[in-house]
DNA sequence: TCCTTTCCGTTGTAAAAACAACCGACTTGT
DNA sequence: ACAAGTCGGTTGTTTTTACAACGGAAAGGA
């Protein structure tokens, strides 16, 4: 366990927390360590889950079946990554997607009634570990919702509107770049790529905005 | 802002704790309480926001208008009921949307840093609160990957299909009722009612299911 | 340099959704 | 009992998307 503190300490759970202070709370935050080889399932759907997940090394995928078998990745969890925040109120639903190993992996879980509770031990950075947990749920909660805004549009155009307007706003300048190439928008908006290649083009030739590769300027 | 006590007592985030101890913990959660007239708003998207907000009395509207003047609704808050814990984190972006008193509304304001920072004082219930808050993010969480999760489908048929089944999953039986009619399910899947209707009634000529009102039954 | 791969625009076709409009059943309030 | 409103299904038309397939430009490696 000790050998990934270098990790934990790079990670959003434990930021401004100092390498000694995290070897200290591990046993007060009832960390877990365990290894996965590729391929393996980490969490399976429709399972209860009262851990945070923090993905020491390798990769991860947050995948789901469908009841035909068609699989679908809704996500990539990389090295440093939380994951779990979203089931492990007590009342919570089940898991709502299958995590696999999609190379070899070690995963911290963390109990999160143990993160939350400050400890009566001197955990001086406990009470940290705590808030970040929680900031960084609510910035996920914010990423969402803006997801959502675009995704709900009933068009392709107006989605690529929805998104780029924003994009324009948050970088505040006429010109901004994204961070995705044409196939990841495509992903990300979860529409086609070739139809929305289209839609920019006639948007473009409509004069609504230019662009050239990820680099866009809105008119 | 003490006849509100009662109301606080029923909210998720105050779940626990009694009046008395609500009462004792108001200065030091750094209550304020606003009240605004039908129409007024309560906050304006592109604002920074540090308080987690609570409606004590009324009924708000959230809302977005797009940069042509196109109003969406995309939420409403009754009396109890939480906002804003998207949005609260330091570093966090400005809020998304708009906030409307649709009717004449009582609001409470706690600063969310003197919510998850338990004070030196004997609060006894801090703690508590504190939890409740994350959890009620963590869930809140939780359902918007779900209906994310539907609605990123490609057709409405799919969106269906993962709606649907995730909800007989949830209740467990082949027969369940959902809590929406036509109109509000076409919103929440963000389809078109009439398409919507269609695809269902398509999908029970197919032997797929069947249904009568809001109560739904897989074959 | 040559080969392979990735990225992105383009085209055509088939499928699906949006939209508008209408109807009948049912509820609700007066 | 009547009027008004809500709800859900249906139809037909137009718009939009998905999908498959192709080609050229650019990048990267052997």
């Amino acid at each position: 366990m000790k050998e990934y503190i270098p990790v934990l300490k790079r990670t959003r759970l434990f930021s401004g927390v100092g390498e000694e202070d995290i070897g200290a709370m591990l046993s007060c935050l009832g960390a877990r360590l365990l290894t996965y080889r590729k391929g393996e399932y980490v969490l399976r759907q429709g399972e209860h889950l009262s851990d945070i997940v923090v993905l020491a090394e390798g990769c991860l995928h947050i995948q789901k079946d469908d009841y035909w078998g068609n699989r679908s990745i809704l996500g990539q969890i990389g090295a440093g990554e939380i994951f779990g925040e979203a089931y492990v109120a007590p009342e919570s639903g089940t898991l709502l997607n299958d995590v696999v190993a999609v190379e070899n992996s070690a995963v911290f879980f963390f109990d999160v009634k143990r993160v939350i509770s400050t400890c009566s031990s001197a955990c001086r950075f406990h009470t940290m570990v705590a808030q970040n947990l929680f900031y960084a749920i609510s910035e996920k909660n914010r990423g969402l919702v803006q997801k959502l805004d675009y995704i709900s549009r009933r068009t392709t155009r107006e989605k690529l509107i929805a998104y780029l307007s924003e994009e324009a706003r948050k970088q505040n300048r006429a010109g901004f770049t994204i961070p995705f190439n044409r196939q990841q928008l495509a992903d990300y908006l979860s529409v086609d790529r070739s139809a929305m290649s289209n839609e920019l083009c006639r948007m473009r030739d409509e004069g609504l905005l230019e662009f050239e590769k990820n680099r866009f300027r809105l008119l």
